[in-house]
DNA sequence: CTTGAAGACTTCAGACCTAAACTTCGAAGC
DNA sequence: GCTTCGAAGTTTAGGTCTGAAGTCTTCAAG
């Protein structure tokens, strides 16, 4: 079976760089009283993610757009009919400012990827909707996504799948009802 | 036992976000032939990664520093004795470009975080080192870390800590192992 | 000894982000 | 009806990254 991740991963984050038993073994060097249990489990999560991350971006470079603003189309989508949202509701979803959702919905407009318009019956509220063009690359970035992830897990029974979706699904639980009325004890933080 | 999460996590990426659940369901609902099984895998992952990577940055703000300036301490520390590397060396392994690990490097040897000099035996190459405050601010900020995580993690028994970081290196092995001699397919994405 | 080529780092221009100030519209109180 | 406040977007200033071009050093060949 010929794999979609070997192209996509040549020569990604480069040499030098010490592999994941390598860096293991260096923090014990030089911290004891570290989990190595817990080490393994969060640095292969940010590892794992950064080289995903790679690969998605030379995914969507096929495609002409860049990783962000596939993810707005991907919003869009995932919002449902009439697949319209405000700039401030995309920008939460997306985890960044307001004023970076304007300067991204600008260009993505003038790509033809997305539209902007007045809402009419609120006129402080804008509606970005997606273009035809910008719904066929998502789904195009959808497909190739789909097919370098099912590489990814090939390696993994389904059984052995069900079960790291459901253990990430735990610790995911755990941060996520960590968001408490706002406000909660962050004021711990300032 | 008190969480060190919740007051880490407040208000994070905010509401209007849909919840894993919701985004799956609304996977299937625009793209039959996704396996949800899969979808989860990825969506966790992508989502633990992204709410990890807020509370380590509000962690490394509490030191004055930027999550991008641990990750040098941080190579620095894991490089070993004499805890010295080249800002190409640094680049390669944050997965940045060198311009912007020369950046990087003017403005943590500005705070006393690095030292930065020639090597007399090879004057083209250049020496980052790290000084005494910014070895104390990476192992403040890992000690930071280490609480966290162990909270992350908490509602996992033992076996299941295992089993997920097993799982974890089997998919980035599957990931790393797809790194030729650089050149080898990239050909194919040109 | 000089010359050419390759390597390591820096500089520069452009892209994209954040934080904060600003603009505009809508809703509540007097 | 006028005023004030809050919400939603946009604008502006500043910071960090990428990609490309430039500089300096070393090494090997002539």
């Amino acid at each position: 079976m010929v794999s979609v991740i070997l192209p996509l991963m040549a020569d990604t984050p480069g040499p030098a760089e010490p592999s994941l038993e390598e860096q293991i073994a260096a923090y014990q060097r030089e911290f004891q009283g570290l989990d190595p249990q817990v080490e393994r489990v969060v640095s292969a999560l940010s590892r794992l993610n950064r080289r995903m991350n790679v690969a998605y971006g030379r995914q969507t470079a096929e495609l002409g757009i860049s990783n962000a603003e596939w993810e707005v189309l991907k919003a869009l989508v995932l919002a449902g009919e009439p697949y319209h949202l405000g700039p401030g509701d995309l920008a939460k979803r997306l985890g960044l400012t307001p004023a970076a959702m304007t300067h991204r919905i600008d260009r993505m407009v003038a790509e033809g990827l997305v539209t902007r318009e007045r809402d009419e019956t609120n006129r402080v509220r804008v509606i970005v909707g997606i273009t035809e063009e910008g719904r066929a690359k998502w789904l195009e970035g959808l497909r190739m996504a789909t097919v370098f992830e099912g590489d990814l897990l090939q390696d993994l029974s389904t059984a052995e799948r069900a079960l790291l979706g459901e253990l990430l699904t735990r610790l995911l639980r755990r941060v996520e009802d960590a968001q408490p009325d706002a406000g909660g004890r962050l004021s711990d933080l300032d």
